[in-house]
DNA sequence: AGCTCAACCTGCTGGC
DNA sequence: TGCCAGCAGGTTGAGC
């Protein structure tokens, strides 16, 4: 479910309910996600305040003083702020539990019905930990550019589809931004990335940005299941161009849009408008 | 180093 | 109507 947008539009949501707040405990209800959850995590947090919640790539962080919790939503993730006698859900993992305050005990809830999230606590710079460590550069951030791709780029004989979805290469660009990126530049998604000229790299990397920013801007795509932290859904679903809509015509010259799988991914392009 | 592919999990759906 | 193979927004690690 969550590529980079809608996990900006999860921290966006949930900060104001979490700065300033201090932490009870947690409640593990099932600690085998993609990693177990910490152990003894509610212990570690507890007594300790959110000073701020930050994103890098598709994880969120929430900063407590020297120590912080990495969480990332995989596939099927998604987080709440609810009262902490809100009925559970099955596949309500696991809840980080505040303080008492006027409004009651709230939680920051976290749901992954897949489990391919992640729940972790460390004492160090999260953005030194190993998960984080090798991540490429934000997306929205100063240091990626089409000069900075076309450079990575060189000697891959990968496709250029698999290569903007690399995380080393550049953080939280997921399948469907992928996609829409790759039609908004004209570039087709199967052509090797060390094949594609500077400045057709800088149209891809202003595409990347563009789109990552609207979908933000719109609160970010609910295909089935992402909610904001309010439970409202996102809204780019309707601005998708190309992905998801294999066989229907293209917004441009309206010819077809293909469905082939590329590098184990559902990838949708107009092979006309993308060369 | 870089490429490919399987694996982790549950839920939904499209085609028979 | 009912069943089930196949597929889904992500990432890693093994093998070559």
């Amino acid at each position: 479910m969550p590529e980079l947008p809608e996990v900006e539009t999860t921290r966006r949501g949930i900060e104001p309910h979490l700065v300033g707040r201090c932490i009870r405990g947690a409640v593990v209800r099932k600690r085998a996600l993609r990693r177990p959850i910490t152990p003894g995590i509610g212990k570690k947090v507890a007594g300790r305040t959110v000073e701020r919640l930050s994103r890098r790539g598709k994880y969120l962080l929430l900063h407590l003083g020297d120590e912080a919790v990495i969480m990332h939503l995989g596939m099927s993730g998604s987080l709440r702020v609810v009262s902490a006698a809100s009925p559970l859900s099955p596949h309500d993992h696991f809840d980080l539990v505040f303080d008492q305050d006027k409004a009651g005990r709230r939680v920051l809830r976290f749901r992954d019905p897949r489990r391919f999230g992640i729940v972790l606590w460390t004492k160090r710079d999260p953005l030194r930990h190993a998960l984080l460590a090798s991540l490429g550069p934000e997306p929205l951030g100063e240091t990626f550019s089409g000069a900075y791709l076309h450079r990575k780029s060189r000697g891959r004989s990968t496709s250029v589809k698999q290569f903007i979805m690399d995380s080393k290469i550049v953080a939280g660009v997921g399948n469907i931004y992928a996609n829409e990126a790759l039609f908004l530049a004209g570039i087709h998604p199967a052509r090797r990335a060390g094949r594609i000229a500077a400045s057709r790299y800088g149209a891809l990397a202003s595409a990347v940005r563009k789109v990552l920013s609207e979908a933000i801007r719109k609160g970010g795509t609910t295909l089935k299941d992402f909610v904001r932290e309010d439970g409202r859904p996102g809204y780019f679903q309707f601005s998708l161009q190309v992905y998801g809509r294999g066989g229907l015509p293209c917004p441009r010259c309206s010819g077809k849009i293909t469905t082939r799988t590329i590098g184990q991914r559902a990838s949708f392009y107009c092979a006309g408008c993308q060369r």
